[in-house]
DNA sequence: AAGCCTTTGTGAACGCACGCACAAAGTCGG
DNA sequence: CCGACTTTGTGCGTGCGTTCACAAAGGCTT
C-alpha cells in the first residue's frame, strides 16, 4: 500500500548524490556538537565533511532553508533535521543473515545502534554457528527467517552470505516483506520493483585503488605478448 | 571516418565511472568461464553485470576494441585484457592496520587473494591481539609498521582501525611509503597529493536504505513540534 | 562469391551534478 | 537606527555520464 503524500512546499525529490551525503554532514556535526559547537558556517562544516561549500549549502536546501544568513546552521537544529530527512528519528530493525566472520563484526558493530538502527535477529545455515550469542542476540537457524521477519517487523536486511547462497536468501527475505537490502556477497542480486539493495564489495575498492596504483608506477606494465604466456602457461 | 589519433590505439583517459563498474565486469566474466562459455555478447554480459549494454561497450572501448562484431567478446581473453588494466596481473602486498572484528574478517577474505592482493602485513596497537595468528600470518605491533611497510615494499593499506585513531595511522603508512588507503574508520582522511583515499562506510549504506525505505512508508514523519520535544527531553 | 544477419563501436542528444559568483538577507557595532 | 560586514541560497555555465540509435564490420549460409 503505498500511500503517496501531497507535494507540500518542501521538496521531495532530493537527489541522490545528495542524499548520500548527508549522512557525511550528520557525522560531521556529531563530532561538532561533542566540541559544544553551537552553530557552524557552511564553509567550516563543508570543510570537516570534505566537500565544496558551494555543494554543502546547495544539499541543505534541498531540505530546507535551515541556515541564518550571516550566522551560519544551529548545529543542534541541523542534526534533527537532517535525521529526519534521513529517517533516523525512528527505530529501524535490521536482520542481519550470515555470520561469519563479516557478520560478527557487523552485528558487533557500534555505529549502526547509535543511528538508529537496532540488530533484531541474527540468522545463520550452519548448525556450528545457530545458538551463539553475539552482543546479547542469539543467532537463529536460517529455517525461522520468515517467522523472524515477520514477527519483528523487520524491513532491512544485511546479507554476508556465500555468493552461491546470496539469491536465494535475498528471495526468501524479500518474500517475508523485507523491502531494502544491504549486500556483501559478490553477485548482482535480482529483486522485484520497490526493493532497494545497496553493494558493499569490499574488493571492488581493493581494485579500483590498485588501477590508480598501477598508473602512478608507469601504466599497465606489458602489452600483447604478455596475454599468450599467459594463457600458454596454464 | 573515424581515424585514431596519433596517441596510439588505447586511450589512457580511463573514466572514473568506467574503472569502478570494470571489477563487476571481470567478476560476472570469470562466473561465465567457470560455467565453460567461450564468447559472450554485450547484451548477455551487461544483463550479468546489471547494467545496460551499450555502456558496458563505451566502457570497454575505453581499453581498446577487443570484441568481433556479430560474435561478441571471447571471455578469457577480456578477463585478460580488463586485469591488466586494472593492475592485476601483478602483485600487491597488503598491510591490514587494526584487528578487531572488521580487520579479521578482511584478513580472511577470500576474495582478495584470488585477484591479486596479498595481505603482507598484520598491525595492531592492542597488546592482547599483537602475536594472534590469522589466515598463517602472525599480528605484529604497531610499533612495527614503518619497518614492516617498508620491507614489504607495500604500497596499499586497509585501515579498519577506530575513529579516535584513523589520521594518526594514516599519516605513518603515508609517511612510510603507502600511496592507497581503504578506510573503514568513520572519519574523512587528509592526505598529501598523489595518494589515493576509498572510503567504505558500513553506517552510510544504511541511512541510505532508511532514506528510501521511509519514503516507500509515506514520508518523513513529524513536522516542526517534534523538535521541540526531541531537544526538550535533553 | 554474394547477400543476409548479428553485434560491435560510436556519434549525438540529453540530463544530472558540480562549482562559481553574486544578490538577498540577516547580524552586529556604533 | 543605520551602515558595514558576514554568510546563506541559488541562477547559470560547464563538464561528465548515460542512453539511444545506427552505420560499419565481421561471420555464416547458400
Amino acid at each position: 500500500m503505498t500511500r503517496r503524500s501531497t507535494l507540500g512546499a518542501r521538496n521531495r525529490g532530493i537527489p541522490e548524490a545528495t542524499v548520500a551525503r548527508l549522512p557525511v554532514y550528520l557525522r560531521a556535526l556529531h563530532t561538532l556538537a561533542e566540541r559544544g559547537v553551537v552553530t557552524v558556517s557552511s564553509e567550516e562544516l563543508a570543510a570537516a565533511a570534505g566537500v565544496n561549500s558551494a555543494k554543502l549549502r546547495k544539499d541543505l536546501s534541498h531540505l530546507g532553508s535551515y541556515g541564518t544568513r550571516g550566522v551560519g546552521y544551529e548545529v543542534q537544529y541541523l542534526v534533527y533535521q537532517i535525521s529526519r530527512e534521513l529517517g533516523l528519528t525512528q527505530d529501524w530493525s535490521v536482520a542481519i543473515v550470515g555470520l561469519g566472520n563479516l557478520g560478527r563484526a557487523l552485528a558487533g558493530y557500534g555505529g549502526f545502534a547509535s543511528r538508529g538502527f537496532r540488530m533484531s535477529a541474527l540468522l545463520d545455515a550452519d548448525p556450528a554457528i545457530v545458538g551463539d550469542r553475539i552482543n546479547g542476540l542469539t543467532v537463529e537457524h536460517i529455517d525461522k527467517l520468515e517467522q523472524v521477519i515477520t514477527d519483528c517487523g523487520i524491513s532491512i536486511a544485511v546479507l554476508a552470505v556465500p555468493a552461491s547462497a546470496a539469491q536465494a536468501v535475498c528471495d526468501r527475505v524479500v518474500a517475508s516483506g523485507v523491502t531494502s537490502i544491504l549486500n556483501f556477497a559478490p553477485v548482482v542480486l535480482t529483486v522485484p520493483d520497490g526493493v532497494d539493495v545497496r553493494k558493499v564489495d569490499l574488493s571492488i575498492e581493493l581494485q579500483i585503488l590498485a588501477f590508480h596504483e598501477q598508473r602512478k608506477a608507469g601504466g599497465p606494465g606489458g602489452v600483447e605478448q604478455e596475454y599468450l604466456e599467459a594463457v600458454d602457461g596454464s
